[in-house]
DNA sequence: CTGCAACGATACCCACCGGGTATCGGCATC
DNA sequence: GATGCCGATACCCGGTGGGTATCGTTGCAG
């Protein structure tokens, strides 16, 4: 009996869906599955009765989920007082320089409330480097965008966003309600800087090698459009000035808002912060 | 941070000596070092101060340990309260005929002491299966004397036991103090029943093939020795009949008693009759 | 001062297990 | 009786938790 197979056993208990309490545990069913029964033959009775209806605990089951779920608060408290004890105190959160939607505001607050004692150090930056200066070791988790090269990185999704085109509000193809990458014709597609990561820029660029002026920040994006014609993708839902319009694109796969960390990385609040954010972002 | 974990440091806590730790865990120390060294990576701090002089707990390790105390407690309460919902009962053990020593004594007290709603079932068993019925499934837990094929069978040995062979009182080589099994020459061993198992048999046999009678309880064992002149080999430090004489045999590998049970049972009572045996035999 | 013993750390290997995907089987619904 | 839902099963793979062998440091004995 340990820990994790009992989180498992609890959200299965609370959702009474294995499916669900897998997505919840971002894990797949199989698994989900197989540590229940183990945990039911480690415990010598079945915990779950699943029926063609749905799942329902045992009285047995009953029994463990008040143990399991006293257990765990437990566990968070040992946890809580010896990081006091150890005096952990700071975490570099790295923010994409775009990064500013109620999801990471709902994630500040709740993080601020479950860990009052924890300094959080944010580092904007700037869109070169999508992962914040992670690999460099300046932050020790980043709140970006996918895709970039994942290796020796471990990703979380948090949100998918539809990816749109920013035009002049002027342009033709501004009043069609979608458009495909190749209405676009042979537009000028902004770049970033030489050495950003070829996936990132790939990505940004339609899939395909484009030409076009090179930028850094949001806001030269903007520019980059409202003067030189230039096409810009973004993810949709932010606001435009008037001057600009974003019409989706329906060939693009969404931009995926992802927490990252480095694979291994040991720190010991990355877990929690992992936690409170996926919560956060799920409303 | 797992329950397993928070073992072995309490383990190391309490001995001070990664090494004594392992020993007592049942591991060797390299693992052992790993295991606590993850752990203060997690926690973020230093739990044991290594120094020449020995091993000592930082501050932070002095909190952990009484954190990790009350988890553990807490986790064994848990267990238990899901036990009795579960209405687990009995634990049938298998017991070698010739097994009557005190460490048995004492851990039938122990564990009564510890389950005393558990219903334990003793299988007493013959010679010729020293796994006491284990494979058959009519044991739960056998306590035995290695060796014999540990396929899909797992062994935690309890106590070493030298080995003497058996003669009669008037024998010339009783009065000797100790003997080879080469002084033994041609003299017939006695044999265990077809389909007993070979290393089984081998070892009582000296590690050789012999020829003699065959036995299938210990009283067979010492008529054979009194009527045949048959060479018996026993664990020394049990009580003969006078007509009998043990003398130590040097060159034979000493006896080990073991408790053993089906590799992968689940059975939940198995792992706690185990540390209860454990310690019962280590006085 | 020079073996030597003690002991934790390191290097390296292997089996197992906790993840994954693909698929099945049973049941309900239409 | 086709279809869809959902938990179970089968099977695969990489990481991790075990193992053994050995090292490096330190204290001690001769």
């Amino acid at each position: 009996m340990e820990l994790r197979t009992l989180r498992y056993f609890v959200a299965v208990a609370e959702e009474l869906h294995f499916g669900r309490a897998a997505t919840r545990l971002h894990m797949s069913q199989p698994p989900l599955s197989r540590a229940i029964k183990q945990l039911e033959a480690e415990a010598g009775a079945l915990l779950f009765a699943r029926s063609p209806a749905g799942v329902t605990l045992t009285p047995v089951g009953a029994v463990l989920l008040d143990e399991a779920r006293a257990l765990l608060d437990h566990a968070d408290r040992v946890r809580a007082r010896v990081f006091a004890a150890a005096g952990v105190a700071t975490l570099t959160v790295g923010i994409l320089g775009d990064s500013t939607d109620p999801g990471a505001t709902r994630l500040a607050d709740a993080y601020r409330r479950s860990h009052p004692d924890i300094d959080i150090r944010i580092r904007d930056t700037d869109l070169t480097d999508p992962t914040c200066g992670l690999r460099a070791g300046l932050v020790d988790i980043a709140l970006t965008r996918a895709p970039f090269d994942e290796t020796a990185l471990t990703l979380r999704e948090l949100r998918t966003d539809p990816v749109g085109v920013v035009l002049r509000a002027d342009d033709p193809l501004a009043r069609r309600g979608r458009l495909r990458r190749a209405d676009l014709g042979d537009r000028r597609w902004f770049q970033f800087p030489r050495g950003t990561d070829p996936i990132w820029q790939s990505y940004w660029n339609g899939g395909e090698p484009r030409e076009g002026p090179v930028v850094r920040v949001v806001q030269e994006c903007l520019q980059a459009v409202l003067w030189n014609g230039t096409v810009g993708l973004a993810p949709l839902g932010h606001d435009l000035p008037a001057e600009l319009a974003a019409v989706p694109l329906i060939d693009m796969a969404p931009s995926r808002v992802v927490a990252v960390w480095n694979k291994g990385d040991t720190n010991p609040l990355i877990r929690s912060f992992i936690e409170i954010a996926t919560a956060a972002y799920r409303h």
